[in-house]
DNA sequence: TAGATTGTTAATCGATTAACAATC
DNA sequence: TAGATTGTTAATCGATTAACAATC
């Protein structure tokens, strides 16, 4: 029923393809070679069609790829050919950003309730979608057909709402908390570690910067 | 003057360590084994000692690592023991939640600014910290010693942004925009393509989820 | 047809894991 | 000292790059 293994370092890049690939779309490019599109992304031709050979054979020998097909097709692969219901737990600073980042709407993620445990932001709504309290979530999930949570609550917090978040069918976690969640497996969680990426940019700073070294 | 060449993926799950051994110092764990720490993290003792080792000896045969000491020298590694100065640019949703996470300055990282197109934000502060237009931006860099811009404008200005930031003395932008920014080699770039970031997450929901493969 | 470019196999490179001597 | 555990070398594994036959 799936496809053969594939790593987490293609997964990894399959975004930024659909991104680039999005552009050119916008640009009125009908077709593209794996050596053009690796000029334009700087990585090599070839890992651009190992990479896409991983799910089918999109090109054409002498021609390349077509744009428009190739674009479709990548999404499908990401699942965005669907919607996905979503809900945001923790309203906070983050949690009220994300429920006001409109690009979500434009690939299939809708966005259906939002929770907190604070008492008074209990039925505010933000761009529409209404905030509720926690001891609702359970129901909401089952009766929302939702299938991700985006966790934007503190660490301190982030450990229950997991734990609650396991005796429900929702499918995929995209966690913002600074933590390692422990869930079961049949549960997908893709972690948002803003302060490891900070962390790392500090990193960068001080053994790169004044070209030091290569980047 | 540099150590000698480390790979992204040892900076990669340099920060990961760093949280490990900060939550181990919390609870007051005096020293730990690569063993029992690769046990906590889920990843090979192995690759922990190859990791570290890239930095220096700092365990002991027959002991392992004392907490405290392997935590801070993480951190220096990380320029954790130096403050930075930044910017926000883009005082958006985005840009205002991260101007109100108060993580940064825990560990080094100190708001100096924010700016923004807009001139219905003008001289509004957030936490303490005024909104200033764009055309400020470049003196503003020069003067407090600004390190750090965060870009969190709309992808659409991005390119004019980091076209202004590539005259000044910035030494790294934490680009919250969704697109590659075109930048000379002296200024490091961290993404946080969140889009991105959540399209992994679908894929991932669509193709491993009711345990049809491994994680 | 000739030229271009894919899909795919083979070669290389780099990262991870295993093993173990050194040593606390 | 004996036991534990590192630091480091060697072996393995997997990912990237190169090469080229297939084919549009």
């Amino acid at each position: 029923m799936d496809e053969r293994e594939i790593s987490q370092a293609v997964i990894q890049r399959l975004p930024r393809y659909y991104r680039f690939l999005g552009d050119l779309l916008d640009n009125n490019v009908e077709r593209i070679s794996s050596s053009d599109l690796s000029k334009r992304m700087n990585v090599t031709a070839s890992q651009i069609r190992q990479d896409l050979n991983n799910f089918g054979g999109f090109g054409q020998q002498g021609y390349g790829y077509n744009v428009k097909y190739l674009y479709t097709e990548i999404g499908k692969i990401l699942g965005l050919d669907e919607s996905h219901n979503f809900v945001i737990v923790g309203a906070g600073n983050l949690g009220q950003a994300l429920a006001n980042y409109a690009a979500f709407e434009t690939s299939g993620f809708v966005l259906k309730g939002i929770f907190d445990v604070n008492p008074k932001l209990k039925d505010i709504s933000i761009r529409g979608i209404k905030i509720h309290m926690m001891d609702e979530l359970k129901d909401f999930i089952r009766d929302n057909n939702i299938e991700i949570a985006v966790l934007t609550v503190p660490k301190e917090n982030a450990g229950e709402v997991a734990e609650l978040l396991s005796d429900t069918d929702i499918k995929g976690i995209w966690n913002f908390a600074h933590i390692d969640l422990k869930l079961p497996d049949s549960i997908i969680v893709e972690n948002v570690h803003l302060a490891d990426s900070l962390m790392r940019l500090s990193y960068k700073i001080g053994h790169y910067a004044k070209g030091d070294l290569q980047k």
